[in-house]
DNA sequence: TATTATAAGGAAAACGTTTTTCTTATATGT
DNA sequence: ACATATAAGAAAAACGTTTTCCTTATAATA
């Protein structure tokens, strides 16, 4: 292993100026020669700094945790692909967590704070809020992702409420005035704003919202074949489901063929989020797309950004953009 | 930050004292007394090590790289949740990187071993040949996952053989005769071991092995579309499908149901691999489920091995393990 | 009692950087 | 020509550990 020692022995300057040369240092001056001398050196010896005695002497790693559900989520691996991407871009490297079934004890993330990363990403409820609050101890910035809890601005979240507005309007739009929608855990910022836009759809509208069409989930398959059969029970069914997620909308299909009816010729299902897999199922599947990738991207973004500036804090952002994808799973019913 | 040094005030000790007992290092003796003396000193303090510093010392950062090819790939998840959960257990943490669309310079991984992580895992056929073996120059261990390449012994990987004699033999016992597969690339030992297992299923059965039921295709929805239209156009087409994976199997379902026909109805298909939604499709898709969590856990501990041992070669594992999980896409021919 | 063994812990160097301060030589202004 | 400013680089301390080697006191042995 070369060492920066060896480098200024063969370029012949002090340790010190090779470090400033690496650092790209401004405020002194090196010649033009002797910075082309060393970094000749440099390549010469393939040299590559050790970034644990660098990590010693600056304090800083360029590393930054991730908290996450579940690997298994493909919401979460947008967010993570943005994440990294940007991360990289930056210079900066990213350790994502799984909370998972996993014990990782209170002071996981304080410690790894302390002792190793420079910042952190919370893309999960699976931490509660006091234990996030307490972060605030390790004097080092961390930013929620898709989540907000009280007293804490540093938020990248999506315009969920745009998300549920389009996939009300594009169910409208076909011609359908008996529209119900299966929710996620209205406890989550998420699922309740999705709800908020479809209603806010409906009266924009002029098409009255009832009840009986709601169904609170909690974004599984499961939750939602359950949900869709006590809507299939309905004396007058809908014609059409807003699936709160894709987990959603699948196990309403399932519980609509298991019922013996048809995806979109007797129901029209539109979920949130174009999963990589939507245009695979059969029928494919309806979505609005919303910005999990750049959401991912600008967390990181912002979190640099207040590692940089030594802030702990930033004011929440909100990522625009939500984009209808048509499929094969909804139908308009205007051209019969 | 509270130091080592602040810890060994308090205990009124020598801070070597304090790093022995700290990485219980037993060839020293230390009194009872003196190391409840530090371990209180420590807790009251909160203190915990600067990792930076240790990873200065001892040349060991406790960090594992992993490259895969997309964050995207169900597959993959469960190879990073195994690989994460046994790293987390052993005190190692995971860097996780996807070679998607990402220019990752040629020496990527070197200088990362080089400077920063300990071990790497390579869960990718991103990355070429000569460039992996360009890797045994940094003299740190990398495992090979899922993966194999010639003179390389450090590999991990499933008995996929084995899932592709259980997915024809399920097709043959329900009574078909006339079995199509459609492979993943045949340049992979997972699509080629996949193909020899079911050839040596039909043999084993007595079941002619016919070339025209075999469509090479390349793990994606859009590969098993197409290939599944051709089985179509087959004068006397196959009444099951063997899919190389569930990417695969949606396509040609999809396929299937485009061309006016059901599955299991008219076809049955069964996948390789039990992704987390393979239960809520529609019908729901009959697979058989690989160790995939298993070999990343065990990729982990093969990896950690060799970096404790100080060992750059290991004899190669193949992780048994492949189970049947029979739902709606396969259906018998025996009770009509 | 004299010698040696052992237990318990202290001293200090070292890991590879960064950064503040110091030195020297040359350029600038009057 | 003198004082001063600046450019270019050298010196050295420091970051927080680990680890090898020493020292001292006590216990064991002859």
């Amino acid at each position: 292993m070369t060492t920066l020692k060896e480098v200024a022995k063969l370029a012949n300057v002090h340790p010190s100026v090779v470090s400033r040369v690496l650092n790209k240092d401004n405020t002194l001056n090196i010649k033009e020669e002797t910075r082309t001398r060393i970094n000749e050196a440099i390549n010469e010896l393939n040299y590559s700094p050790n970034s644990a005695a660098r990590s010693l002497k600056t304090n800083q790693s360029r590393m930054i945790g991730m908290a996450i559900p579940d690997f298994n989520n493909p919401v979460y691996s947008s967010i993570i692909h943005g994440a990294e991407d940007h991360a990289a871009m930056e210079g900066y490297h990213l350790l994502v967590y799984s909370m998972k079934q996993k014990g990782l004890g209170k002071d996981f993330f304080s410690k790894l704070l302390k002792e190793r990363i420079d910042g952190l990403l919370i893309a999960t409820s699976d931490i509660n809020n006091k234990h996030i609050l307490s972060l605030n101890e390790t004097k080092k910035p961390f930013v929620l992702v898709n989540r907000m809890i009280q007293d804490v601005e540093n938020y990248v979240i999506l315009d969920d409420e745009r998300g549920g507005k389009l996939a009300t309007k594009h169910l409208i739009d076909l011609g359908h005035r008996h529209i119900a929608h299966i929710t996620g855990p209205l406890y989550t910022g998420t699922a309740l704003k999705r709800f908020q836009g479809y209603r806010e759809m409906l009266q924009e509208k002029n098409i009255p919202f009832e009840v009986k069409y709601v169904q609170e989930s909690d974004y599984t398959m499961e939750g939602g074949y359950q949900s869709m059969e006590k809507l299939l029970e309905l004396d007058s069914p809908p014609t059409a489901i807003f699936a709160a997620n894709v987990m959603v909308a699948m196990g309403a299909i399932k519980a609509i063929h298991d019922n013996g009816f048809q995806v979109p010729a007797d129901f029209s299902v539109i979920g949130i989020h174009d999963v990589f897999f939507a245009s695979g199922l059969s029928p494919s599947l309806t979505t609005v797309d919303m910005p999990l990738y750049e959401m991912g991207s600008r967390a990181v973004a912002q979190l640099i950004n207040a590692i940089s500036e030594r802030k702990l804090k930033f004011p929440g952002e909100t990522i625009d953009g939500a984009n209808l994808i048509p499929r094969e799973s909804t139908r308009s019913l205007l051209d019969e």
